[in-house]
DNA sequence: ATGATCATTGTTAACGCTCACCACGAGCGC
DNA sequence: GCGCTCGTGGTGAGCGTTAACAATGATCAT
């Protein structure tokens, strides 16, 4: 803990080059081991930067380095459940590397996105990310703002310009495989508003999958709907109306997945016994409060934060890369599938 | 949209004054609307400035003023489901006043926050603002920094420091109040653990209530659980059987309700009818996926996020604010009171 | 003794901007 | 004509830092 001064204002380097009988230049090399400069003068100057908790001005370096080690971070979605974990995982990637990010919540509203990133452009920002809650092609942020931008979560009408989504496709693969080895071969697919994009995209990995293992499952079985737990519990009726021999539903996301479980309880349908019910998203507290528990998919958001902080990084060092890329998803098999009950560490209580 | 100059280095008052045919001076002064300037030389200016896409350098302008307009936002809670919100209301308020805001999360680890205050330190923020996901009082972040540090949804084990936090007994006081107005006299209050201090306001806003209509609750009866849907489903059953004939039940959180819920309709309970549920957080996609929806308390936490954002604003001005205030609490009414069900909008519909 | 070399430290310009102050000419009263 | 004010615009210092360059003194070969 630095020994503060009576002095209320922050010491400069000024302070520290006077105290330690040095001149500022001089005191600068010191403590940015920098230059030659005798052992004895560089322990000597860091010794009273310590002891009068000097901490260099990043105003000051900035201005004149012309790079400020900073990026800002623009969400339109409110830092919602979708941009949360992408903003922690890019949050963690710059941090690691003195990076200090400025959050911006434009609430979807264009002028609050322009007068956002004249601020940004202002306090010379070295770039920029573009997250959301849909991956659909948005408007450009702008190009030739002399500053790199890499969407995640969400990408640029611009297909050139650098974007980071999670894999749906893979994820709908991935949910199909995982019940056609449980031995399930009667498919049921209940799941959002065909509108979106990653509804399509899902709901194409899912078909594909059934069709390369020879399950009959058409594109035309697929239930689209709304993204809450009553459509859930409505399309499980109508579902099992049709095919009362079904034996597994992939659901579009937890929410539904939710519903779906209560009215395969309410019509006394056991799960997984039964019938096997796979989620996505999965969000902790919807997946683990479920009884039985659901396994869902995982879009690892946090890695497609991590690796669009990435790409960004490489293009501030002038390796800028172009076009989509997609993160893997992963597979948290919990009670509603029936496996052999993965341990799941008890993990922090959730808090009020 | 500024047109470009094929110069890809940003313009700077110099270019702007040269092409504008005056000083650097007189390009600020008529920038900035200071000083005595003919009104046609600050139009000339002003114009040059929005041709060359000028926006002026803030670092350079904050290294002038000694002040950034920018704030650090530290949480301990990487920015879960409690420090979001709050977060969100700071960015909101701050936003209206020119303030950038730095996102810092120290995923609760003491080394992590040193080094985002140096760096925040370094950056020359004008002012702090701390938020957790516990209202329970912890180290100060350190006084003498030399800036003001509002606490958010936390508090400092140093009394004196400001502190914005919700209002749970006020919260406890409203579900009970609620709930003797509906002519529910027979109440359980199923919570989460008795450690949490949220738990023991709560519980005491509750008891107070009830005890000043006249209405037998005991501190006795309040049971304490852990925060999941596991622990309402099995309170639920503890309770009905000590006391069979209860008519309401507050729960400490919108996740124990369903939990509360779902073993209701196991045991043939209908809510509302026979037994009135109210849960806490207001928990949006619990609340609402619920079936009937629940009605919930809801900590405003957007307010409490706003305000300290105001206390802080104000320290920074030179008028600091001491010591805890709170932020009231709000009741929103759904299905699970038997309430004429208020109308909610539909809202936008959750996304994947 | 003279310049050359080396190790160490000092000096200064620059980053972009603002603000206090100065300079200049016009208009005016005496 | 002299000094005055007033309206306008220019000048320069300085914010804290870094890096290129200059300076100093000691050592050393010639």
């Amino acid at each position: 803990m630095p020994a503060e001064e009576p002095d209320a204002r922050r010491a400069t380097i000024r302070d520290v080059a006077a105290r330690a009988g040095v001149s500022i230049g001089t005191a600068s090399k010191a403590l940015n081991g920098q230059g030659k400069l005798r052992a004895e003068t560089r322990a000597r100057v860091a010794e009273v930067a310590r002891q009068l908790g000097f901490s260099p001005n990043l105003l000051a370096r900035g201005l004149l380095a012309g790079r400020t080690y900073t990026v800002g971070l623009i969400t339109t979605d409110s830092f919602g459940r979708f941009s949360i974990p992408v903003m922690l995982g890019a949050e963690d990637a710059f941090g690691a590397g003195q990076i200090s990010v400025f959050m911006c919540d434009t609430r979807d509203d264009p002028a609050r996105e322009r007068q956002y990133l004249n601020r940004l452009l202002g306090r010379q920002v070295d770039g920029l990310i573009v997250t959301g809650r849909r991956i659909e092609p948005r408007p450009s942020v702008g190009v030739g703002l002399g500053m790199p931008v890499v969407y995640a979560m969400t990408q640029s009408l611009d297909s050139d310009e650098p974007a980071i989504l999670p894999d749906d496709y893979g994820g709908g693969r991935m949910a199909a495989t995982h019940l056609l080895e449980a031995g399930r071969h009667r498919i049921g697919h209940i799941t959002g508003p065909e509108r979106f994009l990653c509804v399509r995209k899902r709901a194409s990995g899912f078909c594909d999958a059934t069709a390369e293992a020879g399950v009959q499952f058409s594109p035309n079985d697929v239930l689209y709907g709304e993204w809450s737990e009553a459509w859930g519990r409505q399309g499980a009726s109508i579902l099992l109306r049709n095919s009362p021999d079904v034996q597994a539903i992939f659901c579009g996301s937890d929410q539904i997945a939710r519903g779906v479980s209560d009215t395969l309880r309410t019509l006394g349908r056991s799960v997984p016994d039964d019938i096997a019910l796979i989620g996505y998203d999965n969000w902790e507290p919807m997946a683990r409060g479920a009884d039985p528990p659901l396994t869902s998919i995982d879009m690892c958001l946090e890695d497609v934060g991590r690796v669009a902080a990435e790409h960004l990084l490489s293009a501030i060092n002038g390796e800028p890369t172009h076009g989509a890329h997609t993160v893997p998803c992963r597979l948290v098999v919990r009670g509603s599938t029936g496996w052999p009950t993965a341990e799941e560490p008890p993990g922090q209580p959730a808090v009020p």
